[in-house]
DNA sequence: TATGAATGAGTGTTCATTCAT
DNA sequence: TATGAATGAACACTCATTCAT
């Protein structure tokens, strides 16, 4: 989900906007939320190539041409889950960092924010993770755009930090750390077993701040200057 | 690559032995390690779904029967690039790990040697990581096992290091943060653009043991226990 | 055609009743009934084996993909010809037998019904003589009871027969003879050469009754017990 | 296995004369032998066209090209195989017959014969009456002319019967129903539940010869002229 | 609004066979 | 005497998609 190329300088203009950037429908009717919904798990389930759209006209109860009566292609329906859904979780960190203070807490919060929603949608999320590169072109572009967005939400926050605190740490590398760190919960997550989406969120937000442990008393040179572990 | 269901007390063993646990085979000739080779380079490029076994013919320079001759089916073909990978990564940490004391430097062992395989076989183990539940049954079921011992082993380091320091965390939890930390970077490394595995491996070593910022000295609170971060 | 294991105890039980016992779809529009005329013939002349989908899609003037459109394999292609053949020459003989009295009778019934359908449906017929175990678990048995109820119809007769004559030989042998010869015509008739069918049955019928010459007047012991002619 | 049009006059001559009129190998090693030998229990088992040259090598336990080296091609094994079957049971019946007058015995021993060869190499036969019609060409023709021979044999003791016994009944008809009487048992022949070749050439004897009843004594018409049963 | 009919291109895999050794 | 390597053609079947209705 993290971009290869955080060079773009957008922050947080997404399209909710009443004249939006995009020519491609964001609003669906209740037939098309219900298609929609069905894909994810679908694409989920056995990845976007290893589903077929006869797999998706089955699972949603419709046949093979009602699917292309309200979506164009089976390439479309996947942007417009991974649309959605980047929106989604995007508009919603934007939402609640509007209330927090402090540099911790609003990373905090970011990360509180993307495992509840993770975890609340988990299979849009593993698609929007597992199916990163799927997109080509035009749609391509157009969901890493918002992914680079995203991205550059937790870059400002941590940009914050470390001007606050007069760290130094390289952004981009933490950035891409806590990412890897979130987005693989889809590999591993099992409801009995693990913490729900706020412990979890406190736990990783703790590592992610703090690491697992103190460092050596005994170090005076900075951490953060290190090349290499030996 | 880490395991949903680290229930398993494998640990260490893997199949290097003079007689090995598994019937299929391990060793290939110049022919079997080209086409390898080059099918791990389509499956990155491709996905295991997306890649016919036309394109791994074209890719190896020889037809599509030729390929049967070799290996007798797409499966096997994943399932023996997954497997050299695993047992590779896991026949090296173990060696590396027998000349370091000490938890701390174990784990930044480990992290080395991940990051530097990685970087090093980045399309093996984007295959690796990518397709990681494609495989069914027994071939998915030896691969699994190899995880298991792999993740396992870092489970070790990390109760090896709360007991000398006797700390409190979820080993669990962090060995999982931490194989996503390291294997979301088939998603974002640029070799020109980015360090080397050593230099990542120092940086992800430190967010991993002390975060990217000191705990706040007013908190007298154990960290370990809070459980979301409002 | 006839069963090897002739045990069940069904005798006429066959689906054209409202409620048809199988769940499978016995009742075909205009092109899967052209579809199945052309598989017949195809399935005739190559054998099931030897015949290839493109064959047939060929011989029906429809693509390939089509042919899957209407029946969803191969087999199923071969399951229908099969059981619409059988259900169809079951369905006569029974409504034939209706009308008449007297196991002979009866018996020259059978004979006839048999040889008109066979030569009327000749591939139909010799698919289902040449193709009797290709088909496996669910539509092979389904397929094979059905032939068991035709040969217990025969058995039927069969027994009938010696009853009212105070007759002794083995109904199973004498009926498998028969069929045998009946069945086998597919390999050697000409409708150029060969007499029709009302008068092949008239032949067998006789053959099959009294043999092709008087028994000798000489021999006194019952006919049925001599165990081989030396 | 009975010829669709009989019109050779070749009676006897079967190629074990000194100077074969085919230029075909008539004589073959222990591993031809063995090689024919399970090729013809995995055509049996699996029809002609369903074996391929890969099962024929894994049952005779001889690389793919090993079956090349000894035999030039799929075609050539079921040529040899059908060729060499009935060559044996022409040359054994030709033996038997030597011995035995009267036409009714020369036709039992036909039988006898017949269904002793049968039994014992059902797979070959099965092969022999199954495949009947795949062979093309050269081949085809060289195998059609020995079954067309084979056949005359029974017209010729049939021409004698009627003769002996002023009887008048097609000898077509009548060989080829025996034929079919008899090839049939293929299909349904158990060796735990049916009588040996003996009591079976018996029952298909008499049957053949006089029918399962003695035929009504009131009718004086001629049997034979019945042109149908109604 | 929704679907059955239809298809060209493609899927993984197997085929009988050849050839150098 | 015997085989491993290699292949072009074919296999049954599925793909995403279109179109008339």
């Amino acid at each position: 989900m993290a971009p290869s190329s955080p060079t773009s300088t957008v922050v947080a203009g997404h399209d909710q906007s009443p004249a939006p950037a995009s020519a491609i429908q964001t609003r669906f009717d209740q037939q098309q939320t219900k298609i929609l919904a069905r894909a994810a798990e679908v694409f989920c389930e056995k990845g976007y190539e290893g589903a077929s759209m006869r797999d998706l006209s089955r699972a949603s109860g419709m046949s093979l041409s009602g699917l292309y009566h309200y979506f164009e292609s089976k390439e479309k329906l996947l942007y417009l889950i991974q649309k959605h859904t980047f929106s989604t979780i995007m508009e919603s960190v934007l939402a609640r960092l509007e209330g927090v203070r402090g540099p911790e807490e609003r990373i905090r919060t970011l990360i509180l924010n993307h495992l509840e929603y993770f975890l609340a949608h988990q299979q849009a999320m593993k698609v929007l993770s597992h199916e990163d590169d799927v997109l080509q072109n035009a749609l391509g572009a157009e969901v890493a755009a918002l992914k680079r967005a995203y991205y550059r939400i937790l870059i400002g926050l941590l940009d914050d930090l470390k001007q606050s605190r007069k760290l130094d740490f390289s952004s981009r590398l933490s950035a891409l750390s806590l990412f890897g760190m979130m987005n693989w919960i889809y590999t591993w997550y099992q409801p009995r077993v693990d913490a729900d989406a706020a412990q979890l969120a406190g736990h990783m937000g703790d590592l992610f701040l703090h690491g697992i442990c103190e460092p050596p008393r005994t170090r005076k040179i900075p951490r953060r200057q290190s090349t290499g572990s030996k």
